[in-house]
This record gives C-alpha cells, sequence and structure tokens, in this order.
DNA sequence: CCGTATCCTCCCGGATACTG
DNA sequence: CAGTATCCGGGAGGATACGG
C-alpha cells in the first residue's frame, strides 16, 4: 500500500470508476463465455455445458446464478419428469450487446497487434537478461 | 466437466470468444484503474500509487508491465537521481478507449438497476429459504 | 436432466524488507 | 523515487459424489 498524506486522498478506487462497475458484472472468464451463449438466443442448460469448453457444472450454475442475481439473464424452468431449464438474456442483458460488440470489435481488430507487442517485449527482455549475465 | 460426445464438440472456448480476447487484456480489478488513471493523459508512478486506491507497489508495477507488454501503455524514463518515470496510452491504448467509454456508460447508466435486480434475487431468496425451514 | 455438497489444490495478491 | 525479492494466507475453482 502506497502512503498518502492527508489532503491527498486517492479519487480512483473499485467503488466510483465506471470500468469496475463493468467488471464487477463480467468479472469470470466464464461470465463472458456464458453472455456470448445467449447472445443469439435462449439455451438449455446442459446445452451450454456442452458448447463451453472446460466448463464444470458447479461454475457454469454458478455463473447463471449471478447473471440471473444481476438481472442480466431469465432462467425458464419446464416442469417435466425430467425437468427442463432453459435461459436467456433479459431485456437489460440485451441492452449490455451493442456496447459489448463494440469491445469485442476491438478485440477481434486488434489483439494481433496485442500479440505482436507481446512477442517484441518478451523479445527485448530476454535479451536483455542475457546481456546482464554476461 | 461436462461429457462431450464425439461429432458433437465445444464450439465456445476463451481462444475463439472475442470477450475473452478483451478479458485476457482487462483481467484483474487493477488493469482497469490503472486505465482509467491513464485516460486524461500520462502520469507518474508515485501519482498513480497515490491516487489508486488500495494499490500496493507490486501490483501496480505488475499491472503496467502487463499493460505495457501487451502494447497499449508506455514508459517513459527520466535518468536522473532520483530517477522519474511517466507512464502513457499508446496510440493502440487510446483506440481502445471509445469502445471503453461506451462499456463504462452502460454501466454508469445501469449499474442502480442492477444492484436493484440483486436485492429484489437476495429477497426471494431469503424468502424461499424461511419457507422451507418451517 | 439439472443441479448441490464436500473436499482439496493452486495461485493471486497483500505485507514486509531491501536496492540502485 | 521507483522498483525487486520473499514469504504466506485465503479464496477461486476443479474433481468427485450425491439428490430431486
Amino acid at each position: 500500500m502506497f502512503l498518502t498524506d492527508k489532503g491527498n486522498q486517492p479519487d480512483i478506487s473499485i467503488k466510483v470508476c465506471g470500468y469496475s462497475k463493468m467488471l464487477e458484472i463480467i468479472s469470470s472468464k466464464w461470465t463472458v463465455l456464458v453472455f456470448y451463449a445467449l447472445e443469439n438466443g435462449s439455451a438449455r442448460y446442459g446445452e451450454m455445458g456442452r458448447r463451453i469448453e472446460g466448463i464444470s457444472k458447479k461454475m457454469l450454475t454458478q455463473t447463471l446464478r449471478q447473471l440471473e442475481r444481476d438481472g442480466l439473464v431469465m432462467r425458464h424452468l419446464t416442469p417435466t419428469i425430467p425437468p427442463r431449464v432453459d435461459y436467456s438474456l433479459t431485456p437489460l442483458g440485451e441492452s449490455m450487446l451493442k456496447p459489448m460488440f463494440e469491445l469485442k470489435k476491438w478485440a477481434i481488430d486488434n489483439f494481433a497487434i496485442v500479440e505482436q507487442a507481446r512477442d517484441r517485449f518478451d523479445q527485448t527482455a530476454a535479451a536483455h537478461d542475457f546481456a546482464e549475465n554476461e
């Protein structure tokens, strides 16, 4: 932690930053994948489980509950035997699609550049390490 | 993990989802706060440390390195004694501002609704727990 | 089919102390 | 001032088994 003298308090925090509010909603890697699975319409629980690579039942349920709690996703239970459960975006969830799409587009358009930057950075870092071990 | 029969492989994964690429860049809570601190221009290391509530030197450095590695932030060292280091967004970093603004705006406009949804959800969940303990 | 409960491991990130 | 090095505790999340 940094020391902060009185009269010069921190003004950037999770509580006031809009980006942080956003992250609070799409915090985990599973959240975005579930959101992605629902952006074109409703889907069943098991169906999503099979489509999303590497997700466990525990995390699928937990992620869906969290999105449901935030009012972005709704759950529809058909009480047959065995039961059938469909999930879909709420209007609030759908209102997130447009801004999310903008950012997704940025990522798709620029991720190659980011990866090139990473390679350059790792190269020069390695070269630097080599130099100081001589 | 879900079982996936052959011929029905998962098609949603971190590797192909644009949202995941996005999250890979702004993964942590500190990333967005640092980005937020730089969106209006360059800033010094210690200055950011004092402005961002609760961040440690370790995490500030680590977050800046990661953003630098991804090519979103650049580091400018003035080799005086004591040294002075300024950080700022690169053109690539600035190109992220517009889509990020869209999402920030959504969060600011809708976070109250999300919090109301949370309250409702927690209320009904509590009521349900109460009912089944009778 | 759609979950919960339990255990257990791994790694993120905080605290603290030291350096150029 | 601007970092690194080291230690360590807590929580996220995977594996597994069970329940309605």
